[in-house]
DNA sequence: CAATCATATTTATTATGATAATTATTCGAT
DNA sequence: ATCGAATAATTATCATAATAAATATGATTG
């Protein structure tokens, strides 16, 4: 009786399906707007909750984005990067992922992702790299400056990156860098090294002269050496996990919950934990 | 008057956020079971659409996992690789992505994995790849077969990967294997070179010696050659690009959509196309 | 007593309609 | 012409009920 449809269970999920298709068809491409939620009804037959769902289901996947009001709906969009870095960390979360490992990789990606870039350096390039690194160049005014310089460090294999023309070890190195920035912001309070910051600027100089030069081999090896050296600081001063779910907001928790009292959230300053019925109790039976 | 929790406006997001901040605090751990949807509606102080909006998220990101059925509800999971991969695989659909920008890729990792494997390899390692061996060293029985010999290839490398402690390492190389894997499950009908396979068997036996020998320089070496090797034959037979958003089912479509009916969807056996409403265009409006 | 089928119960999913919130557009006043 | 308020279009949320799925329980039968 179930069978007409046997693939996915549920309908939604069907539905989600469909639309894949219609992009992977190219009759909706990146811009291109979803019929309207009560089109959509019709068109798939479903009720609107179903639907929502559905859409859910695509904008939490990245494929599209949703606005309110007038002339809004859903709009296909074309995945942007911060959407899967969350999933990939999603991933990552629940597997045990610490700065080696990450380096390890950096080791063996940055220096082939410089070479390749360089046939593709513009002037604008150059001209951002070299702001990136005047921003790391004066000694830290401060620790929070001291953190923003790391990132700014960061930063500058961001910029390479976009230049390489190799989609997928560009976004492999933007994904590294990305995990690399927040274990900077989750270290908030630990105490950086100077000397890194100063090894940093002068390993970027380098391989930007490379770069203008057009010299990629040199500026494979620079790179080589550039991670080398920045790894063995990164191990010295922590060698922590870096674990965390990526959520839209970084602050601290803001909703402290009221487990029965079905009133509205509100503002907690000191604790977030309303943890949830411990897996296996059973909780009174709510009435009718 | 919205101020209380400005964060993201969406609550059903929020909730989901709430839900991530009780996983990164322990609070909850895959295998633990968040409270069933009526308790929840209480816990949030939210809707039943909302709480199944905000499960939904929760589900297409891999966290959870929904059963129905007494005792049935959310369960917290590790995001599995084909989760990340399926979202990974969006992201890249809608870049420029061909077989020699992975290539270029497998050549930087493959031999790092393989040496960083080696002191993790088990004898129940070797068997599995010894097996991986034995099943495309026979000359393949017709096109289907040597198919599924290119995948079992591939397979090999799968098996590596699950050797090296690096997870991020382990993951891109997955993830790479993964692509190529569906690059060969859509060149259905592509002319398939049998030396292409032969080498590889050649290529896998020695790196299998390597291994049991326990020599990660060698093992490196020998990996380096291979994935070139076998980057050229695939350069050779065919350059196309590899597009397409990961379905849940490969199959043709089954859909076929009555776009105002308001009545089940049916089994079509010809054509999947219900174009969706070209954008700008208006529909009559449905009676009510 | 064991196995099997029917039935009840719990939960998930779908369906429908109403209300609130959000935003582009329009119209009016300065 | 510019700014701002009213308006209209559309999604977001809420509420409730009906339907379907899954499992445990108990009756029935060999």
């Amino acid at each position: 009786m179930r069978e007409t449809t046997s693939r996915s269970r549920k309908v939604g999920d069907q539905m989600v399906e469909q639309i894949k298709r219609w992009i992977i068809a190219g009759h909706v491409k990146p811009g291109d707007r979803l019929p309207k939620e009560a089109e959509l009804l019709d068109i798939f037959g479903l009720s609107k909750g179903t639907v929502r769902e559905a859409l859910k289901s695509l904008e939490v996947q990245g494929l599209v984005t949703m606005r309110t009001g007038p002339d809004g709906g859903a709009t296909i969009a074309a995945v942007p990067f911060d959407r899967t870095f969350q999933l990939l960390q999603n991933f990552f979360f629940f597997r045990e992922v610490d700065l080696a490992q990450i380096y390890e990789l950096r080791r063996l990606l940055e220096p082939e992702l410089v070479a390749g870039a360089v046939p593709h350096i513009t002037e604008e390039t150059l001209r951002l790299l070299e702001a990136s690194i005047d921003f790391c160049a004066p000694a830290a005014q401060g620790p929070a400056h001291a953190l923003d310089q790391r990132a700014e460090d960061l930063h500058f294999h961001d910029i390479l990156a976009e230049a390489n023309p190799n989609e997928v070890l560009r976004f492999m190195c933007q994904a590294l860098n990305e995990m690399l920035v927040r274990s900077v912001r989750l270290a908030r309070g630990v105490q950086h090294d100077a000397a890194f910051g100063r090894a940093n600027v002068v390993a970027h100089r380098k391989i930007l002269e490379a770069l203008r030069e057009r010299d990629a081999t040199r500026a494979r090896a620079l790179m080589l050496e550039h991670i080398i050296e920045a790894e063995d600081y990164v191990k010295r001063l922590r060698g922590e996990y870096l674990r965390s779910l990526v959520l839209e907001s970084d602050g601290p928790p803001t909703i402290a919950l009221t487990p029965a009292g079905r009133q509205k959230a509100k503002t907690a300053t000191e604790a977030d934990d309303a943890p949830p019925a411990p897996s296996g109790t059973r909780r009174k039976p709510r009435p009718t």
